[in-house]
DNA sequence: GGTCGAATCAAACGACCGTTTCAATCCTAT
DNA sequence: ATAGGATTGAAACGGTCGTTTGATTCGACC
């Protein structure tokens, strides 16, 4: 029960142990999964005693949620810090998508550049979590997203202010899943290797070539009846009566 | 190992107890993934002896891959005969992006629509799959997906002749993430409840909003150095220096 | 230096896992 | 009818799981 109160052993608010728990966590949840993942093999990566996750986190579920805060938490609160700061620049007049997309992007970015960040296990395992069904991580994702949502779907409908809402979150709701698609890609490192082999194969490329289809899809004009609609809607029947 | 011989007691190559153990394991897989999923939940949920899942399937991943097997299969080989039957109309010349899409979702959503082929649960639980790193997993849907993608990366190629061969596999990467993770959704049902209260929840809505997003996607310019690229820049050397 | 809570440790708990075994049963072909 | 393979059944195998316990060590503070 102890562990539950915050050691003032440093100055962050962790131990030398959670510590350790965390980053070995972080890397065997990323490759393995939640449910995959043992409790023995991450203190037997840690070079911890079993009973210290128990005795530090609590269980396993909350051992993961520390997971995904610890890098989560900041790398959302500089995504929104960003995002007033280009809405106070007066320079620029009203926001941009492409700005707007990279206040999105680059916490993101130095996140996954940064090694001692976490770098990219963090963000497989990110992505990981949002194809993760298990009602705990929903909750869990959905508390730690839905503020920062909210702020860049008003920034988006000032920028696309013929869109309608629905449309709006639709189209989110898709940026969000390829970027997380992606990241959490273990087709797309074998992808750049293939396609780029000059290129290092980061995650840096990867969102440069992600960020203008993610535009282009934006600013895509209103599907009220558009071509494919109507091909669908022959294609179905027809299939319907075949 | 006489479960290995497929039985010959009816005329599709399965026994009532095998297509059993298929529904229930479908259900419980996509709801729970593959690890979180006991055989005894499967067969238990099947009505059948524990022991049949090994006698019949041989293990618990050769299960996994036959519940795959069984709906991916036919809907790849309709994707395909449908592109092949659009690229021989010749009423129509070079084939468009729409048609190519159109090819690529009607099969989907006839998977999606019809429940006797399995409905929404299949498409949610290779929405899952997609996203799982386990290497017999990846192994298995690159060997389906091989043939088929090659296939549609040929046609988009022709009908964007413009766009070098490594920009359009990017693209298509992209559109397989935003397509697997839209229909993984845990969150879309819950959007399109949200959204359009009107509108039965169902994959159509989904697929129909979808399509424009990601055809405008396709059919963006080039991003040698378009805005977002040099703002990402300019961003990062910014936070780099601070 | 002794005290007290925090932290670590080895060990065990009960539960559930995938798989195997082998006898009992069913079904078909002779 | 009956032989023989295909299928089902009940039970157990060895392991691993998350969690708990209770003793032991550590380190700051009066």
């Amino acid at each position: 029960m102890a562990g539950s109160v915050v050691s003032l052993q440093d100055g962050r608010g962790t131990t030398a142990t959670q510590d350790r728990i965390l980053d070995a966590a972080e890397a065997l949840f990323m490759e393995h999964g939640f449910e995959a993942t043992s409790l023995r093999a991450i203190t037997a990566a840690a070079s911890v005693n079993l009973a210290a996750v128990n005795y530090h986190f609590g269980s396993k579920e909350e051992l993961f949620e520390a997971v995904l805060t610890r890098r989560l938490d900041p790398m959302n609160q500089r995504r929104v810090a960003l995002l007033d700061r280009f809405e106070r620049d007066p320079a620029n007049g009203p926001l941009s998508c492409e700005r707007i997309l990279v206040a999105l992007f680059v916490p993101a970015l130095e996140l996954a550049r940064d090694p001692a960040l976490g770098g990219k296990n963090f963000l497989r395992l990110l992505g990981r979590a949002y194809a993760d069904p298990a009602p705990f991580i929903r909750r869990f994702l959905s508390e730690q997203y839905a503020q920062m949502i909210a702020r860049f779907k008003a920034a988006f409908g000032r920028a696309l202010p013929h869109l309608p809402a629905r449309e709006l979150s639709w189209r989110l709701h898709f940026i969000m899943g390829a970027l997380s698609y992606t990241l959490a890609g273990t087709d797309a490192l074998k992808l750049i290797a293939e396609l780029s082999p000059k290129e290092s194969p980061n995650d840096e490329v990867l969102l440069r070539r992600l960020a203008p289809f993610l535009l282009a899809g934006l600013k895509a004009p209103l599907p009220d009846l558009p071509d494919v609609s109507r091909e669908l809607d022959g294609e179905l029947d027809a299939a319907r009566s075949r």
